[in-house]
DNA sequence: AATCTGTATTTTGTCGACAATTTATCGATG
DNA sequence: CATCGATAAATTGTCGACAAAATACAGATT
């Protein structure tokens, strides 16, 4: 009946926090909640469905996701304060396109807060967290041998955000989720096409270690893990327009 | 004229980021702007004028800024957002009471990132942003003269929010903002009054080590310092109401 | 023919009004 | 006299309408 068919999601660890308390539970018709709309726009974005600099018009998500106008600003705003949209007066919400400088800073701060995760993890000692990581893990490998591109780049930040879920900081939870999502934009933005998978087996590497409890080794692979996603993307120089834009203004 | 007098601030470290790129500036009428209205109520909650757990109300809060209950509520879901607040579904906002495990992954994740943000302070090796401290650290010192408490909690926050945003790293100086916001919170809620003012010149000592370029002092300095402030809390036991409330209904 | 200007259309920004839910008040009853 | 229930008040949630700004378009002019 429907045209649009959702996706159906490996192992749900997206929605940075309730944020409310509880939730209505409005599902089945077809206007979608705040949460749901949330959800599809940064899925998509995510997945590299909404390139960055694509143009969120407000209209038509309203009539996207049959719901009121009032709604999908409210989203959008959320989306902008998590620095995955960028708003510009009078002229609408775009999907963000992170600067090198940006890009950069996300991994900086990724690092020591994935230490921290990790060391949270292995304090817990937690068979059932090992699980959860390996059933995510599993996912991903699904996703790479079904060659879906879109799944695997979301999954492979979902893992991280998983994992700071699984490690009990809510903040860190909360922190991670953005960044991921940050993080899937600037892989989109910066990714060198020659090397298209370069990091793969790492997360089931860093899981190994978790489960062994080794703190050092976990630390160890998921700092190399994070440098060789940063190292496989090409941040020596800005993005093509703007940058020429730039240089022929200056020129 | 007016009855309420707003309060003029120290050294101007606030607000996150511009989030739009250019602002309107119609100051001058009754009516506040959003940032306006933001900066007002997250000012008075770091100075502790709002305590936690105060009821905001949005036809309150709109009659006494001037504005529209809808940018009103704009502005509380952005704090909401930012866990300064919290919103109640059909009960309204209030300010935020972070329990004893929110406030540990606070300075949790506070300590890598202020660890971060030190770092690249010494990288830039730049005498401009050592006077720009010294001149915070005269004004708390100044503050600390004057006894006005308030003041002096508010710019012990805001040094490390403009030690992040002195660091160059907008993402550094957004997560900060929000982490020291939430600070204020915790000291209000678990601060022993035991020792009243237990870190005094530790700011001082910090800015020293960064104006000799002296990382490893530095760091060490701010993790003491970190240490210090978290020490003087009272962390041992929740607060008294809600714990009590549980005992009672467990027993 | 290209550019500039003025108009038309689309899109965003803002607000007030209405509906729904919660909280407070008051009366009735055991 | 306390407790429960119903009505009344207040507050939040949601939406559509109007105003302002930006973009697109068309016509006139050099």
């Amino acid at each position: 009946m429907e045209k649009k068919t959702v996706k159906q999601r490996g192992s749900r660890a997206s929605s940075p926090a309730p944020l409310h308390d509880e939730r209505p539970a409005n599902e089945g018709e077809g206007g979608a909640s705040d949460q749901e709309i949330y959800e599809r726009i940064i899925t998509s974005i995510m997945e590299h469905r909404l390139p960055p600099g694509t143009k969120l018009g407000e209209d038509k998500l309203a009539k996207i996701f049959g719901a009121s106008r009032a709604r999908v600003r409210q989203v959008l705003a959320r989306l902008a304060l998590e620095r995955v949209v960028v708003l510009h007066p009078n002229r609408g919400a775009f999907v963000a396109e992170p600067t090198v400088e940006e890009a950069r800073e996300v991994f900086e701060v990724r690092r020591p807060l994935e230490a921290l995760v990790v060391h949270r993890i292995v304090a817990k000692k937690d068979p059932a967290i090992v699980a959860r990581l390996r059933a995510h893990v599993a996912a991903e490998e699904a996703a790479r041998a079904a060659r879906d591109r879109r799944a695997i780049i979301r999954l492979s930040g979902e893992y991280h955000v998983l994992l700071a879920e699984l490690s009990g900081s809510t903040l860190a939870a909360r922190l991670m989720h953005e960044l991921a999502s940050l993080t899937c934009l600037i892989i989109f933005l910066y990714d060198a096409p020659s090397v298209p998978a370069c990091r793969d087996q790492e997360h089931s590497e860093i899981t190994q270690a978790l489960a062994d409890g080794d703190e050092a080794a976990a630390i160890r692979l998921m700092t190399e893990h994070l440098e060789h996603v940063e190292a496989c993307l090409d941040l020596s120089r800005g993005r093509p327009e703007e940058l020429d834009l730039e240089a022929a203004l200056a020129g």
